[in-house]
DNA sequence: AAATCGTGGCT
DNA sequence: TAGCCAAGATT
């Protein structure tokens, strides 16, 4: 039998009753595929069914506040996909009447959609016969194939898009391409790949020459730069001062606590005490009052919090700072690094 | 092409 | 612990 056949037969019988194959709406379909980039499935489920509930249609997505998606999008991480995924929603709104685009390349041209998401969601949706390659598409071929290139360089991405698309069948792109990653996320899994339940086992030519446990080859990743950093509580009232995040770069535009990166050789004090300098806010005396550790992809913070003694603001006007109310806090859209640090207060 | 962007779970 | 990984896109 054809690796098609088995695959999609393998696929018919074991595929994962998940939120977003109830039913083939292209919207739905789309939100998953922008909440499971780099999001592990289990950590999905609860923020889709939530999500849909909320916003039903595309129109609804469209019509919403941001403060209101954003806020279902906390937690999450990759804060850009969310800022994308609504901006792309109006898009199609305005521009195609609501109804995702099933020309690719006017999906492609829409915020947030690369060429996997592009492929997955008109697969899945209209069975259009476009590859899906993510990371468990690489590894499966990878394996299958026994492919030697580097799998995080984007060369290779688009090589095996190719191969991918010459593989789909006719009769089944969206099955054929969710069977592909099904396989890796349950069978052809990174470490120890259960290779005596795979239906593809015959024909596995890594598996077969004893490769499987090496492939795919893939260069490792620069460690997480270490930073110590700060994070304020300021009081005035029955208040906290919090400050705006640059537009760019991590956490971009997202209002935070206070936070400023050490010196060399500084005291959390005296880093404390210079974010007041440079915000025109006059602090003194802080105290530790917690530490915690958060790790991002690139970055792994080592955190101070210090609650300051608040002597007053020097400058009336600045757009980057404001107080905050405890209420405030509950329903403003929050980073998870921040969130965490609030049980300090 | 390589760096950047969150978070949580597992080894 | 430190590193790796998870249905990637953008710059």
């Amino acid at each position: 039998m054809e690796i098609q056949d088995r695959l999609l037969t393998w696929y018919r019988e074991n595929r994962r009753d998940l939120p977003w194959r109830k039913d083939k709406d292209p919207y739905k379909i789309w939100v998953s595929e922008i909440m499971l980039q780099q999001t592990r499935v289990e950590t999905v489920i609860p923020y889709f069914n939530r999500f849909v509930e909320q916003f039903p249609t595309l129109q609804h997505l469209a019509e919403a506040e941001e403060d209101e998606v954003y806020k279902a999008w906390e937690g999450l991480g990759y804060y850009s996909r969310i800022r994308n995924l609504h901006s792309a929603v109006k898009e199609v709104q305005s521009s195609y009447g609501g109804y995702v685009p099933y020309e690719p390349k006017k999906m492609a041209r829409l915020k947030g959609v690369g060429p996997y998401t592009l492929g997955a969601v008109l697969s899945i949706a209209y069975d259009q016969k476009l590859p899906a390659v993510d990371g468990n598409v690489m590894r499966v071929l990878s394996r299958l194939f026994v492919l030697t290139d580097d799998i995080a360089k984007p060369k290779t991405r688009k090589k095996i898009e190719q191969l991918a698309l010459q593989l789909i069948p006719e009769e089944a792109p969206g099955d054929f391409n969710q069977a592909l990653m099904e396989l890796g996320a349950t069978i052809c899994v990174p470490s120890s790949p259960r290779c005596l339940l795979c239906p593809l086992q015959q024909a596995c030519q890594g598996l077969a020459t004893g490769q499987h446990d090496e492939l795919p080859i893939k260069t490792k990743n620069k460690a997480p730069l270490k930073q110590k950093m700060v994070f304020l509580l300021i009081r005035d009232q029955n208040k906290l001062w919090v400050e705006k995040r640059p537009d760019t770069g991590l956490l971009a535009g997202f209002w935070s606590l206070p936070t400023i990166e050490r010196d060399k050789g500084e005291s959390a004090i005296d880093a404390a005490i210079r974010w007041g300098e440079l915000h025109g806010i006059l602090l003194r005396n802080g105290r530790q009052v917690g530490e915690l550790e958060h790790i991002f992809t690139h970055r792994h913070w080592n955190i101070e919090v210090l609650e300051m003694d608040y002597l007053g603001i020097e400058n009336m006007y600045n757009e980057n700072i404001s107080l905050w109310t405890y209420e405030k806090f509950s329903n403003s859209t929050l980073a998870n690094v921040y969130r965490k640090a609030l049980k300090f207060i």
